[in-house]
DNA sequence: CCGACTCTACCCAGATTG
DNA sequence: GGCGCAATCTGGGTAGAG
């Protein structure tokens, strides 16, 4: 029987904010990162409709769809739906392995809920219409004997549908097909198949293990030989621990400054070190990554002697990486990224023994050459403190990060997408994000439609209300706060959800 | 002593995924 | 001409230890 239940959210993103504003139900609805250089995230089955898909840059989703809304992408509010998502798959397996907000494997052997194919398609449709209760959102789901069919087989099912794929029906299913379902298949293989004349999954199949190998390597030849039959043993798994923590920004404008562009490589090696810390890691090895004014990407890593979440050391390491980058021309992303991670608990001494270790090294190293060269020594590393500490030039241009207050014609400088958007939101004073949740003192509940020139605007409606109207605010209206986005479903016949305080708003 | 060899760790780019 | 962010994996290269 079909022991493997894959759900993926339809349209996600979209979808809840769709939801949650009842005037862009039906309508095309765009949610990605609004900056210059946004793309977008998720686009509803509406806007899909214009040609609009995830990752297409902003600019050319505005030209097909310029009616769309547009909004900031508000992962807190994902998380919460996402989480209640996931509390119904555990309910039918202690096997789950979530694989984004949206999207998750259930080991339904593990679960024993379903012992036959009938029953396993109950199970999927029982809980396609839990979901439907608790989030008032839809979901596919694709069952099979494993993860990729099971995969497959919920693309397949979109939108707000279930398909099933008997064990035993895989080859016939998977043959003739585009060899870009495959997982690991994307653009790059595809051509390269493409070109050895291998456009179907049969085709692969026919090919046989050694072609494979020969044309895209080991690993990836044998694995992909194996899937091309529809064979795929990968098991589900809990929870996987993370190898590495990274943190990048794309700028509005490329930065040319190299003492901004420091500065920026520091605040990132802070934020960095801020989520490593909140894990409860440290690690050994730090990496610089740059992306240049014509997208040519570039990576230099350094590792440690031992692991570390010592904010200083890792801005240091990723400064010192820094200084063999050639940045003329510009710079239009920075990141960087800790990996090695060790359990900062369990490798803490030992890192600090290290640390001090390298430290008397440095310093006998200093001594001897200070030594020989005389009074001279230690310029250099004065310098390099120097550099470090001078400020951060804040009118040379460019305006990114969290930075961007100024909106000239179009918004201002935040990072495009992510979710550094909203903490740099909170730290803007009164500055409005597109879709976000607020309240008025008067008029109740709503969500912000736009903003600009000292002034908001909001439309004012809930979940469980119909379409409503648009009002206009100055920016620093005192009646005007920020609010916490309010629950889906939880009014009308069925559960009363116990937090629903403020729905009795409005005269 | 030198060269060939294996192992391991590291570095970096590129591809893929959601 | 336009192309985000985070994480993972792989393959090829280099360097040092034995």
């Amino acid at each position: 029987m079909p022991t493997i239940l894959h759900l993926d959210m339809d349209a996600f993103f979209a979808a809840a904010e769709q939801a949650s504003k009842p005037s862009l139900r039906g309508k095309p609805v765009i949610v990605g990162g609004l900056g210059p250089r946004g793309v977008v995230a998720t686009a509803s089955y509406e806007a899909r409709r214009f040609g609009v898909h995830s990752a297409m840059p902003m600019g050319q989703a505005r030209r097909l769809a310029p009616n769309a809304a547009y909004l900031v992408p508000r992962f807190t509010f994902y998380r919460s739906i996402s989480e209640q998502v996931m509390e119904l798959l555990g309910r039918l397996s202690p096997l789950v392995e979530p694989l984004s907000l949206d999207e998750a494997f259930v080991d339904l052997e593990a679960g024993e809920v379903a012992d036959d194919s009938a029953s396993a398609r109950a199970a999927g449709e029982r809980l396609r219409i839990q979901i439907l209760a608790t989030t008032g959102l839809t979901g596919s789901v694709g069952l099979a004997g494993s993860k990729m069919i099971a995969k497959i087989a919920s693309e397949e099912a979109k939108p707000d549908g279930l398909v099933l794929i008997e064990p035993g029906t895989e080859r016939e299913f998977l043959g003739p097909r585009s060899v870009r379902i495959l997982p690991g298949v994307g653009p790059a293989t595809g051509e390269h198949l493409r070109r050895a004349g291998m456009t179907t999954v049969s085709d692969l199949a026919e090919a046989g293990e050694d072609e494979l190998v020969r044309l895209i390597g080991r690993a990836h030849g044998a694995s992909l030989y194996r899937m091309a039959q529809g064979y795929d043993d990968r098991p589900v798994v809990a929870e996987r621990d993370a190898k590495s923590v990274s943190v990048e920004d794309t700028f509005a404008v490329d930065l040319h400054d190299r003492v901004r562009i420091r500065a920026e490589v520091e605040r990132l090696a802070d934020r960095c070190v801020g989520r490593l810390r909140e894990s409860g890691h440290s690690g050994r090895t730090i990496v610089l990554k740059v992306r240049r004014y014509d997208f040519s990407t570039l990576t230099r890593s350094e590792t440690l002697r031992g692991p570390t979440d010592d904010p200083g050391v890792v801005r240091e390491a990723a400064g010192r990486l820094l200084e063999a980058v050639d940045t003329t021309g510009g710079v239009r992303l920075l990141g960087v990224a800790v990996s090695g991670l060790a359990d900062y608990t369990q490798e803490d001494l030992f890192a600090q023994a290290e640390a001090r270790e390298a430290e008397a090294e440095a310093a006998a190293r200093a001594e001897a050459l200070a030594e020989a060269r005389g009074a001279g020594a230690g310029a250099e590393d004065e310098e390099r403190d120097a550099r470090g500490e001078s400020s951060g030039a804040p009118g040379s241009g460019a305006v990114g990060g969290d930075a961007g207050g100024a909106s000239g014609g179009v918004s201002g400088g935040f990072p495009s997408l992510g979710g550094a958007a909203e903490e740099a939101a909170g730290k803007v004073e009164r500055e409005w994000m597109p879709g976000h949740d607020v309240r008025h003192a008067e008029y109740g509940p709503g969500w912000v439609q736009g903003s600009g020139v000292g002034r908001v605007t909001v439309r004012f409606e809930d979940p469980g209300s119909a379409p409503g109207r648009v009002r206009t605010f100055g920016v620093d209206d005192p009646d005007l706060i920020p609010a916490e986005p309010l629950p889906l479903v939880g009014r009308g016949p069925g559960v009363a959800q116990g937090t629903g305080q403020g729905t009795e708003e409005a005269g």
